[in-house]
DNA sequence: ATAAAATTTAGGGTTAACCAAAAATTTTTT
DNA sequence: AAAAAATTTTTGGTTAACCCTAAATTTTAT
């Protein structure tokens, strides 16, 4: 259930990624360009590919690159969209400049509940540009407010402040 | 450098629960407490505990029990204060009671670095009390306003908004 | 048609977390 | 003080995420 996500920090990292490629840029995220970016050994690259493709997140063929599928789309506007609205907040309620919010919200948008981004989201009354005036991808759960969300109790390990 | 941290997420829970524990209920920890708490089997626990023994955080003689040393005392107060921080943001920027925001504070707090958490520590005025009334810890460089942080500019697989 | 470049396979490695079962040690009962 | 019980540790695994080098394969550019 819930399965807020059951992907890996680094298979979230080039879903994006291929995402501003592939969508965004209309390029096409190689091996090459993907293993260069991550500085990892280009076989690395091949195997988290397989994995996403595993997945249904990327249709994969050998040897011909990888493209997102409508399932991966979802799962990097999501993460994408957690991580626009976090730099929203950084902008605005910390003052942060762009650069230093995207950096910051880089190390927990993957981690960040989506329970907890659309409370910021409404508290921005839903923007839907980020501060590099990217787009926030609209979320109904969101727009709704809605509460449905069971707040899950005793969760293990909590509770540790 | 920086080190921001070399323990991993669930070494930084058992710290913590350990300092809650140790220091501020005056009550040991003993391996059982801890396996039934993070609902692992006691091996597991002696395992991390020895993990962290080897790192300085925890004086550990077999059979007797850990304690944290003053590193792991420090290092845990690095992280209750990240986690108490946020608790401040989450109840008072969006409204959330103390229990919502302890159980999402303790979804990214070991992710947050330290000068994000300035941040909002600054915004709120060096808060030294969490919502559910516990110490915040002081932290010089956040009340020296310190800016010393290098932007460590280009980040690998960062810029992924 | 080759040579060069890109990509994948094959076969590795490390580290974090986990477990069950057996052994060791301590604690509690009787 | 033994025996029994409870706790803790050791032993010997597992799985998953990332990462690598070197060799093979496929594509591309000449």
């Amino acid at each position: 259930m819930s399965s807020e996500s059951s992907i890996t920090p680094k298979q979230g990292k080039y879903l994006t990624f291929m995402y501003r490629k592939q969508v965004e840029e209309g390029k096409k995220a190689t091996t090459t360009i993907l293993s260069r970016w991550f500085r990892v050994n280009p076989a690395t690259t091949t195997e988290i590919l397989q994995k996403l493709a595993e997945k249904n997140l990327v249709k994969y063929a050998r040897y011909y690159g990888a493209k997102l599928t409508e399932k991966g789309v979802a799962e990097a506007q999501k993460l994408l969209r957690k991580h626009r609205v976090l730099e929203v907040m950084f902008v605005n309620f910390l003052k942060y400049d762009t650069q230093k919010a995207c950096q910051e919200a880089s190390k927990i948008d993957y981690y960040c509940s989506e329970d907890l981004i659309n409370s910021i989201c409404r508290t921005y009354k839903h923007p839907n540009r980020c501060p590099c005036d990217k787009t926030i991808f609209d979320n109904i759960k969101c727009r709704r407010q809605d509460q449905t969300e069971k707040s899950a109790s005793n969760q293990i390990g909590d509770l540790d402040g």
